[in-house]
DNA sequence: GGGGTAAATACTTGCCT
DNA sequence: AGGCAAGTATTTACCCC
């Protein structure tokens, strides 16, 4: 087994996209405030009261998306299920190049030109329908993968967008589409700061872990993407949602792992790791029950990382504070 | 349950050429 | 450029309390 070890300044860029937040419809029932639509969270919630009117808006009704202003005109419609994408099966007709009719005789010269331009046009036809094909399955397997992973719909868009660049930019040749569908999820999920391990996407993937590796690499590099270091940070509102632990304890976590990074003891480890540990931490340091066991499986560490993490962490929290 | 340890493995880094 | 060696983080599998 393979892993991903984390590199701080491996894959650090400047550039960052993807708006978190943005101006829901209608208002508030309490206050009448504006609402607002937290992409990140998959929440709405008042700006006034604060009050949380849906939470996990994720994966309502069709994939009927644009992802440029010139698309919604043509209709274009992605995420079909698997069936409906090989719609000829490989048998469509082309238009004969020997310049003849039916009888085998020769064509008029003024005919040949006309089929010409005809056998121009079927095969440019052909070409964008091949790529939309490519482009339907492609975001058929992100859909499917980001449902298996609960990651909320922005999340899978953006793996979309990347997607539709890598073919436009023509990244895909030689590669195969579930490796780059895969890596582009990867890189959606970074840049939204809501990681999953390396691992995660390969288990719901149909291709090897090298394989995406290699292609988030390559997406990450040619596409210039504007992928922060993961933070461990990142990791704790899952786990903590996982485990079911108090906003105390979430609170505490956090202020571990701040304390951790202003001592710089987290370059070098497995940002899951540390955010797991401080996640155990704050469990024993609020008097909650939770076992290392627990932790270990949700968050996919083992618990000897756990144990020696959280030492660390008590260490220098000790350390620091006393 | 928590906690400890040893061996195996993967990954990084630095050094060499 | 690429290969090798050393160091470190992590996992696995065992142990004891």
């Amino acid at each position: 087994m393979t892993q991903t070890r984390y590199n701080p300044d491996a894959d650090r860029i400047t550039e960052t996209d993807a708006t978190q937040k943005s101006p829901g419809e209608g208002s508030c029932p309490e206050c009448n405030g504006q609402v607002i639509q937290d992409e990140r969270r998959g929440e709405a919630t008042c700006e006034d009261c604060g009050l949380v009117l849906d939470e996990d808006a994720i994966d309502h009704g069709p994939e009927w998306r644009s992802f440029y202003d010139d698309e919604r005109d043509e209709k274009s419609r992605v995420g079909a299920p698997t069936t409906e994408l090989l719609h000829d099966n490989g048998l469509s007709t082309n238009i004969g190049w020997q310049d003849r009719d039916a009888h085998g005789v020769r064509l008029s010269s003024e005919k040949q030109a006309k089929m010409k331009r005809l056998r121009t046009w079927d095969e440019r036809f052909r070409a964008k329908d091949a790529q939309e094909r490519n482009l339907k399955q492609a975001f058929g397997e992100i859909h499917r993968m980001a449902s298996a992973l609960d990651l909320a719909e922005p999340v899978r868009e953006t793996a979309g967008i990347l997607y539709r660049r890598a073919v436009e930019e023509g990244l895909l040749p030689g590669r195969s589409i579930e490796g780059v569908a895969t890596g582009a999820l990867y890189a959606a999920a970074r840049q939204h700061g809501v990681p999953r391990k390396m691992s995660e996407f390969v288990s719901v993937s149909r291709v090897s872990d090298k394989r995406v590796q290699r292609a988030y690499r390559y997406l990450s590099r040619e596409l210039g993407l504007a992928i922060e270091p993961e933070d461990p940070m990142e990791y704790v509102p899952q786990f903590a949602a996982s485990l079911e632990i108090s906003e105390e304890a979430e609170r505490v976590a956090t202020e571990l792992l701040d304390v951790a990074k202003s001592n710089n003891v987290h370059s070098g480890k497995v940002p899951a790791g540390l955010a797991a540990a401080a996640i155990y931490a704050a469990a024993t340091l609020t008097n909650e029950k939770l076992t290392q066991d627990a932790v270990s499986s949700v968050a996919d560490v083992s618990r000897v990382t756990i144990r020696d993490r959280y030492q660390e962490l008590l260490d220098v929290y000790a350390g620091h504070e006393g």
